[in-house]
RNA sequence: GCGAGAGUGGCGGAAUUGGCAGACGCGCUGGACUUAGGAUCCAGUGGGGUAACCCAUGAGGGUUCGAGUCCCUCCUUUCGCACCA
């Protein structure tokens, strides 16, 4: 079967090094690397010989060239074109039988095995550093898809090949030193090179290059680069997608359909079900299939394959910025506001969706589109509510575990702003959290206290606020808004709380301003709550349309402070300075305090340290 | 095996990033008001001790005047990758 692929193994590089510049999650950005999976090393030339005394070049990846005189075999994937030519009459059966057996099996199971399998060929290859004849073997620990599909074996210093050669008695020759040696497992660290020629006593680090060098001066290999990641398979056999905007002509064979004819859409039928035959449903609506070829406009056909979910979630949100344009992906008005600032999702998409429209934003990119290389200068995880559900164990909310909570009896009770804002209080938002409903009642207790505070105060306002009253605004909203920029939430809720409980102990009116600054920076966290006592205190507008409120630095710095004093590292009192007094001062203050001067009677002060406005360390002997 | 997190009262969690551990809330205890309390309000609440004090952030070391925070060695746990040559 043909299908259509993304070339995303191109951007591999430009994938992986732009990670670093993100400000994303160290755990994602761990699993994009790890998944394009970059390696460095050489590809190196064998000569196999067939049966008959063919030769055919045979090349191999290898991340550590300096072993490549303690290569003993050589292991092709079972899938390997060259087996067929390369088997001896006499290996023939086993091999087949091999190849069959190894084809029958799922990934799965094959990923599964704990053995190391495999079958000698008969045929030998020849080392290009020692011109050595070494055998050559097929195992299903090579795998075709990564590499060359065929890898030089050295025992002495690989895990798997080690195991191999243990089990099929093959020789194990060491070529690097080590402390341990070789005698019980492969030693895989660097030393010195042995038995390696004109190479021998030199570092592996080293060798490796020299190896390379050598390689390439002789045409035998090259340095190479090696990713995990593969081209992208962007054919579905579906109706619904987006059908892949191409047209197969006879003459012309696969041929673009024109700008000006896209996009392709799907066309209006009745069943989409799955053909059952392989094809794509849109195979057989002849109306839309057939098709005059935009070049030589003769009988053509158009491609009935369509892209993948992933194709439209890979630049969706570029959309988003401009709903309207017409004529462009994206309009000048709709530049303005990317790259996206923060992306907020599950981290279930860590690899996939987020690879993927990062490579459409570069592609985009390079062809002029977009300004930008990268979708998304932010990401944020959230982590997950669980529940305990059959299996006794948390786990992920879902109806097949049958441990869903249905929220509308707590809405019912508590109202959706009580539970809103629980559910942001239960803890930090990047962590999951076991749902457990034992703590709404306090959010629902904090709404209804200042709901009263609020309401017993709506137009008997103060008109000469008190300090600590301005204090007590300029502080909730620095640090709403401070705690709001790093996403702690749960700690936005203790905020609001203490403001409360701050205010309302101070049996003063508050002024209008403090109140309405309480409301709209409580808004987006209690909307209901907030929009209803905006329109109370005489609004006519909604909250909503008020601009977040400043806070002003002068009131939420303090004249004085209370100053923690320790003696030998042990807390033993506070005392209540200017902040800005000098050391001396705060000494002075220290040491007549009672509490503390019991510890500084009859010793030696050897040391004081004093941290402004925090801390007066005496150390004494 | 490799990689990234997490471990703090009875519970969920705070801690200005090296400076008063336990903010805020739940729960619990006592009290007030009440015919009543699964309402509301007030007070208390890490452990030990009559007390002065002592002990305490998974365990053990270290650095420092000072460590939940930094370093080393472990333990437990969650997640991701896993024959990638």
């Amino acid at each position: 079967m043909n299908q259509w692929m993304l070339r995303i193994t191109r951007y591999a590089e430009r994938l992986l090094r732009n990670l670093d510049a993100l400000e994303w999650p160290e755990k994602v950005k761990a699993m994009q690397t790890n998944w394009i999976g970059r390696s460095e090393g050489a590809e190196v030339t064998f000569t196999a010989l067939g049966p008959n005394g063919s030769r055919h070049p045979l090349k191999i990846f290898t991340t550590r060239p300096d072993t490549l005189f303690g290569a003993t075999y050589m292991v092709m994937a079972p899938e390997h074109p060259l087996v067929r030519e390369l088997t001896a009459d006499d290996r023939s059966a086993e091999v087949n039988a091999y190849v069959e057996r190894v084809k029958s099996e799922s990934d799965v199971e094959r990923a599964a095995k704990t053995e190391k399998t495999g079958v000698f060929t008969g045929a030998y290859a020849i080392n290009p550093v020692n011109a050595e004849k070494i055998p050559v073997w097929i195992s299903d620990y090579v795998l075709m898809a990564y590499g060359t599909g065929a890898i030089m074996a050295v025992p002495a210093h690989d895990e798997r090949d080690y195991e191999f050669a243990k089990k099929f008695g093959l020789e194990i020759r060491e070529v690097i030193t080590s402390e341990a040696g070789v005698a019980t497992e492969a030693s895989v660290g660097e030393g010195t090179m042995i038995n390696s020629g004109e190479f021998t006593g030199r570092p592996s680090a080293e060798g490796r290059k020299g190896i390379v060098q050598w390689l390439e001066q002789k045409e035998l290999g090259r340095g190479t680069v090696n990713y995990k990641l593969r081209d992208w398979v962007f054919s579905r056999q579906r109706y619904w997608g987006e059908p892949i905007p191409i047209i197969h002509c006879e003459k012309c064979g696969p041929v673009a359909v024109d700008e000006k004819d896209l996009p392709v859409r799907l066309p209006d039928i009745e069943r989409y079900q799955p053909t059952g035959t392989g094809e794509s449903p849109l195979a057989t609506i002849h109306d839309w299939v057939n098709v005059a070829c935009p070049k030589c406009n003769g009988p053509a056909k158009r491609e009935t394959d369509t892209m993948p979910q992933w194709a439209g979630s890979s630049w969706y949100f570029l959309r988003y910025a401009s709903p309207h344009a017409k004529d462009a992906l994206l309009s000048e008005e709709g530049r303005k506001w990317l790259p996206v600032d923060m992306y907020v999702g599950g981290v279930e998409h860590a690899i996939l969706h987020l690879l993927y429209a990062r490579f459409f934003t570069m592609f985009l990119y390079d062809i002029g589109v977009v300004g930008f290389e990268e979708p998304f200068k932010r990401l944020f995880n959230q982590g997950m509510i669980t529940y305990v559900g059959k299996s006794g164990k948390a786990e992920k909310m879902s109806k097949s575990k049958g441990n869903v909570v249905n929220p509308d009896g707590l809405v019912r009770t508590f109202g959706c702003d009580s539970l809103r804002m629980y559910e942001l209080f239960v803890g930090p938002p990047e962590l999951d959290a076991e749902w457990n409903e034992h703590g709404i009642e306090g959010v629902h207790r904090f709404l209804k206290r200042a709901w009263h505070w609020v309401s017993i105060h709506n137009g008997q306002w103060s008109k000469t606020p008190s300090r600590e009253m301005l204090v007590q605004r300029h502080l909730l909203l620095k640090n709403v808004t401070e705690r709001l920029e790093s996403f702690r939430m749960n700690t936005i809720v203790s905020s609001f709380m203490e403001f409360l409980n701050d205010v309302s102990s101070m049996n003063q009116a508050p002024d209008k301003e403090t109140v309405e600054t309480f409301l709209v920076a409580i808004a987006p966290f209690a909307p209901h709550f907030a929009e209803e006592l905006w329109q109370q205190a005489g609004h006519s507008t909604s909250i909503f349309q008020e601009k977040w409120p400043v806070w002003d630095e002068a009131y939420t710095v303090f004249d004085t402070v209370t100053v923690a004093v320790q003696v030998n590292g042990k807390l033993r009192g506070t005392i209540v300075v200017n902040a800005n007094a000098a050391e001396d001062l705060v000494f002075e203050s220290a040491s007549k305090d009672p509490a503390i001067a019991r510890y500084l009677d009859g010793v030696q002060i050897r040391k004081k340290v004093y941290v402004k406005g925090r801390i007066l360390n005496l150390v004494v002997g």
